[in-house]
DNA sequence: TACCAGGAGAGCG
DNA sequence: CGCTCTCATGGT
């Protein structure tokens, strides 16, 4: 299960990097569309190899599709994978999630364009921190200031030769005491302030992360809304893909114009009456619906994919 | 050049 | 409450 085995080059007296491999069952699972949909932006596509590698947590992970499986290897080498399993929600049936969506003709383009796509289960904190800095900015830039974020303060990871160098999510706790200038230096504008801020308040203890998978989504909304640089949208995502609440409907731009344009294609609508519809009209799986939504209206924008 | 990007918050009437 | 403006930075 465990078969860890040494990688990287014949190289003077340094000790050799362990990597482990494994095989996750996973039928019927894009990984590709998981991966690019922009509900993550650590993702890499390695295209002479034809894998992703990302990290996970404290692990640096490179993943192929092959068949109904997905292989495997992670440095450091793992003892269980039960932590991978649940990043990648691995063990959900799609088909009951699909079938829980409304039949008609734009939900059916969405599920043809990307069936299979899976909602992550991410780290709280690094989801929160991540679509902190992403409001305004187009996906490409999000994805180049976390680089750069956990190229400045997460921790190294070692991994195999050949492998890009790797880096942690920086915890709460190590970016409060990061001034807000040095956060600038990192691109990200005026959402330093909000990062900062957040992280201050999650590293006191002031908003339980943790304490917040207990909560109801509504009030565990309302705990994240208290947060700095974090409104309806943001807190959206966090508990969609963070928490798993999957009645959970982000709106941003692109779901305003495509619910716009593909159900109300004549008549302007109000921002509130587009989330009723939203909440009526997808069912208590939503979210998920959303994700495939907003794939697909990126898709068709023919948005270069990562 | 002008406009926009997986928004949020503050300042208005 | 609902509207407008600003906030950095980079891509098209």
């Amino acid at each position: 299960m465990n078969t860890a085995k040494a990688t990287g080059g014949a190289s003077e007296g340094a000790v050799r990097p362990l990597s482990g491999f494994h095989s996750l069952t996973a039928p019927d699972y894009d990984l590709d569309s998981t991966l690019s949909c922009g509900q993550a932006f650590r993702w890499h596509w390695i295209a002479e190899s034809q894998a992703w590698i990302g990290v996970v947590g404290e692990q640096c992970v490179r993943l192929q599709t092959r068949l109904d499986r997905i292989e495997v290897e992670s440095a450091p080498a793992a003892e269980d994978w039960a932590w991978l399993r649940r990043y990648l929600q691995t063990d959900l049936h799609i088909d009951s999630v699909l079938r829980s969506f409304p039949d008609d003709a734009p939900m059916r383009a969405a599920v043809s364009a990307c069936r299979g796509l899976r909602l992550l289960r991410q780290d709280p904190w690094e989801c929160l921190a991540s679509f902190i800095l992403s409001s305004t900015k187009q996906i490409v830039q999000i994805r180049r200031i976390i680089a750069l974020l956990c190229e400045r303060y997460g921790k190294s990871i070692t991994v195999p030769a050949g492998w890009m160098p790797a880096h942690t999510f920086p915890s709460a706790a190590r970016l409060a005491e990061v001034s807000e200038t040095d956060l600038r230096q990192c691109k990200m504008g005026f959402r330093a302030k909000y990062l900062r801020g957040s992280a201050l308040r999650v590293a006191k203890g002031d908003c339980e992360l943790t304490g917040l998978g207990e909560l109801p989504t509504d009030l565990a909304r309302v705990e994240l809304m208290r947060l700095p640089g974090v409104g309806r949208k943001v807190a959206d995502c966090v508990l969609l893909f963070a928490y798993g609440r999957l009645e959970a409907f982000p709106m941003d731009v692109w779901m305003i114009r495509g619910l716009g344009q593909l159900y109300f294609p004549r008549r302007q609508v109000s921002l509130d009456r587009l989330r009723r519809f939203a909440d009526t009209h997808f069912g208590p799986q939503g979210g998920f619906a959303q994700q495939y939504l907003f794939h697909y209206l990126r898709m068709e924008a023919k948005v270069p994919k990562l």
